[in-house]
DNA sequence: TTAAAACCTCTAGTCACTAGAGCTTCAAGC
DNA sequence: GCTTGAAGCTCTAGTGACTAGAGGTTTTAA
């Protein structure tokens, strides 16, 4: 099997990304560096594909890299407890209701905002009088700062 | 009255935010500079405090500066049309309902993930399992993509 | 008067990419 | 075998919205 074959192009078309993320990720450590051909080009094959993908699922859902680098590890070694797996998990799921939670509130907020519409004049505009006053906005979305 | 009689600290707890990010509004010009004591310490009043509260509060709402610094103008100009402000907050409630479809199609998945929960190894790990093969997630949230 | 808390500027770092300059290599058609 | 244009390469810098730290100065309360 001549398995490395396919140059990053081919291959960020096939994950969906972009030829500069797959880059970044040898550069960071993510992924393990490509066989090159003489000219020095990238060529991936099969695991490269399978390891690229499972980042790239990680990143859509939200897993930061360094989470992500820690599932990576975890794969590895088969035996392992899915303990840690499942923590990294939980955690990342605990932010997204969290992120949930919030832009729920914000949503109500400004769907509030723009409910009476068509204030002729910025003096009686209530998105940019909410905004001026603090108080005038539900009390919710002050407790769920938290993060990003 | 001798109006600006507010060291920047106090303003940062007044509003809640750190010291060093009203420094940066400045710096970026999104608030004026603020009146200096002869030491050269920044001294702010009201109406400062109620410019950078606008900001944090707008901030919290997910706007992004620039849409901020156009919404501070629209402020001012107390006379000229409310639409743009509501335009401007129309495109970023958009943006938020976005961000919440897509967040909750990932909860959905790392619940569906984490469901089965104690998987004793890591080689019937759903969560490994499902970030390996994309294929085993809901269709949903690859449609959702889009932004940020 | 002194001491410590708060302030100052300036630089660099964060995260996860993204963009661009300037150059080289590959692959397909002739 | 030659040409040509797409795709690759490295390296540097930029994004957004802050955040952190070094190293020094000012303010304020005891």
């Amino acid at each position: 099997m001549r398995e490395p074959s396919l140059p990053i192009g081919a291959l960020a078309r096939s994950v969906g990304c972009k030829v500069q993320t797959i880059r970044y990720y040898e550069q960071v450590g993510l992924l393990p560096p490509a066989a090159r051909t003489p000219g020095a080009q990238r060529r991936y094959g099969e695991l490269h594909r399978q390891k690229l993908s499972f980042i790239r699922h990680a990143r859509e859902l939200g897993f930061p890299l360094p989470a992500i680098r820690e599932l990576l590890a975890l794969a590895n070694e088969r035996d392992s407890a899915c303990s840690r797996a499942d923590r990294i998990a939980r955690r990342q799921l605990e932010a997204v209701r969290r992120r949930i939670a919030m832009l729920e509130s914000l949503r109500v907020e400004l769907e509030r905002m723009l409910e009476h519409g068509q204030g002729r004049h910025v003096r009686d505009c209530r998105v940019i009088a909410t905004l001026a006053d603090h108080g005038l906005c539900a009390e919710a979305h002050h407790k769920a700062d938290a993060e990003h």
